[in-house]
RNA sequence: UCCCCGGUUGUGUAAUGGUAGCACAGCAGACUCUGGAUCUGCCUGUGGGGGUUCAAAUCCUCCCUGGGGAACCA
């Protein structure tokens, strides 16, 4: 449709960009079209306040993508006016986690702090103008003089005008000197303000009179205490935007009320005008996406830190074994709206299958391990069976795997009575064993006092090497397992939705929501075994685990004591139609 | 009844006055040395009422309903 303007070549990273016009790229090739810009810049702004989750995610690929798809720039630009709450460490992750998920910014990364002197500068030009004062009002006083919307007796809001502040007609001379002072140290944190003049009736509160700029004595991570005095937040992004020449301004959609204002501090100033456009924030079922809950759960200890598996962070999904490939394609489908919307987390897992099916190599590895033992098999004799690495890809090879009399199976690849449409192994049953030989259960071994099944006994056909039935016989069930005597000794963490509930944040009053985390959202195997070709895995490296589903490396691995992520199960029809059937 | 923005199958998103489509989920089946993967089929939707028009998800209007706004945070 815009042929002439758009330059969508984004095939390996389809993220947000790969998809049709949604309504952010409309209004940019329409500004293109009528001159409004000649160019498309775009900025992803993040606070160095904390982890940048896939919300973060997503606002960040819009901009990055966007420009991209323009054939414009994307400057990576931290917005840190507030000292307060910032930090180094932080700049470092986020550019570690948007250089992860493909947003490459390495040569355009600006900080706010960088424009105090200019914002200063622009401060002092609207004082001049008149459009700017300095107030004397107490915090308390600022909000009680600005009215608020209030519920009045039939339950109905409405937002009477506020008051003038007595200190708002000071003369500009005034003015200028007190800013100036302001700066200079003076005053208290907290005893002036810095406030446009705008209009104290006006039906949107953020535009009745905005503070500017506050006293706050608080050494900043890169200006140190060369300022005690700091920009807030809409004059701040009017001018850091201006200062870069960031043709398109994309937030969400919580600063849709404060796009007034940031017009009038750039009509105002004459800046360069950039175009703020909002979309809606991501929401996924089963989690939060809100710093302050996920701070809460690190600070609670209910999670192992910003980067446990179970956590939304960047930093969490790729411990958890997440691709920024399947990342960039699950943000690339929930498309671009102004719908306050709700995705469902299956879908995420759906995009990490997808990838990993591709291109994780496969391996066997057994949860909860059952003994079983091969009586007719050979005393001493060990095979070395071939087994294909990938089926999805033949480029990927094949590797031995070690075959003898004792295998580990799955606990639940046995059942002493099976229930209905079961097809794995129960006494008179055959299986075949992945890439081995069709086995016969021919008995098991019980534990009288707990009733326990200890081991299962078997009979082997030789003539069904390599899992092939000569006779054409038909074997419903295949299932994997691992040579007892070469099995390597894993830990297996298997990870579920953080919260039970969809929407988290609903939580009922007067119940406390981190007593709503899923109890059941992490569990720790640690009798697990592996086949030994795991041996050399690395922490990062992702496998399938045949019939288990895709599992990821973890961090804490030692050698000869690797851990491993469940990312996500396979997809699992005999877990439906056991549900079913109960 | 203060200001702003929304409402399209269960979920997310297209259709920009001209056949309501796609994906995920769900259901059914085919195939299979992963109960994986793959393939096929099915299911359900324009919040409501008026109006404009040959024709409305789309434009107008009223209503209903959801979200945001009352930080010296961003």
């Amino acid at each position: 449709m815009n042929d002439e303007v758009t330059n969508s070549d984004t095939p390996e990273a389809g993220g947000t960009g790969g998809h049709g016009a949604d309504f952010i790229r409309e209004a940019v090739a329409e500004d293109l079209r009528t001159g409004r810009f000649s160019y498309v810049r775009t900025r992803l702004p993040p606070e160095p306040n904390g982890w940048m989750h896939i919300g973060h995610a997503k606002a960040f690929s819009i901009d990055y993508f966007v420009a991209k798809d323009f054939g414009g720039t994307c400057n990576l630009r931290f917005d840190d006016t507030n000292p307060a709450k910032e930090d180094m460490s932080f700049v470092e992750a986020i550019q570690r986690d948007t250089l992860w998920l493909g947003l490459d910014c390495r040569d355009r990364v600006l900080f706010a702090s960088d424009y105090y002197e200019l914002m200063y500068g622009h401060a002092v030009k609207l004082i001049e103008k008149g459009v700017a004062y300095v107030d004397d009002l107490s915090e308390e006083e600022t909000r009680e003089y600005r009215g608020t919307a209030v519920p009045d007796k039939n339950n109905i809001t409405l937002t009477p005008p506020g008051r003038n502040s007595p200190y708002r007609d000071r003369t500009v001379a005034e003015n200028l000197d007190l800013f100036a002072r302001m700066r200079a140290g003076e005053f208290a944190d907290g005893e002036k303000t810095l406030r446009a003049k705008i209009d104290m009736a006006h039906p949107n509160l953020v535009m009745r009179d905005p503070v500017m700029y506050r006293i706050k004595r608080e050494p900043h991570y890169r200006t140190g205490d060369a300022w005690c005095i700091y920009p807030m937040y809409d004059f701040q992004e009017a001018i850091s935007d201006a200062v870069e020449g960031v043709t398109h301004s994309l937030c969400s959609l919580e600063y849709e009320i404060h796009r007034p204002l940031y017009e009038w501090f750039i009509r105002e100033t004459g800046v360069f005008p950039s175009r703020q456009i909002e979309f809606a924030r991501l929401n996924i079922s089963h989690t939060v996406l809100s710093k302050r809950w996920l701070l809460r759960l690190v600070q609670d200890g209910v999670v192992s830190g910003w980067d446990d598996p179970r956590m939304p962070t960047i930093a969490g999904l790729r411990r958890r074994g997440y691709t920024p490939e399947a990342i960039q394609d699950f943000l690339g489908r929930i498309g671009i709206a102004k719908t306050d919307s709700l995705v469902d987390i299956q879908l995420l897992e759906h995009c990490l299958r997808e990838d990993l099916n591709r291109r994780a190599p496969r391996v066997m590895a057994v949860q909860k391990p059952l003994r079983l033992v091969i009586e007719n098999w050979p005393e001493g004799s060990v095979d070395e069976l071939e087994a294909v690495n990938n089926p999805e890809d033949a480029s990927a090879g094949t590797r031995k795997v070690p075959f003898s009399g004792e295998l580990w199976i799955e606990r639940d690849d046995f059942a002493e009575v099976p229930p209905p449409k079961y097809f794995r192994l129960y006494p008179g049953n055959s299986v075949r064993l992945r890439y081995g030989y069709i086995v016969t259960c021919t008995g098991f071994d019980k534990d009288p006092a707990t009733g326990e099944i200890t081991a299962v006994r078997c009979s082997y056909d030789p003539a069904t090497r390599g899992g092939n039935a000569p006779d054409n016989r038909k074997v419903k069930g295949t299932i994997h397992w691992v040579s007892a005597a070469r099995a390597l000794p894993v830990e297996i963490r298997l990870f579920d939705k953080l919260f039970a509930a969809e929407r988290p944040m609903d939580v009922p009053a007067g119940v406390d929501w981190v007593a709503t985390v899923n109890p059941d959202s992490r569990e720790v195997l640690s009798g697990a075994f592996a086949e030994p070709s795991l041996a050399t895995a690395e922490p990062g490296d992702s496998f399938q685990f045949e019939r288990l589903g895709y599992f990821c490396c973890d961090a804490d691995s030692r050698p000869g004591a690797l851990v491993f992520n469940r990312s996500v199960s396979l997809r699992d029809t005999w877990a439906k139609i056991e549900k079913k059937q109960s």
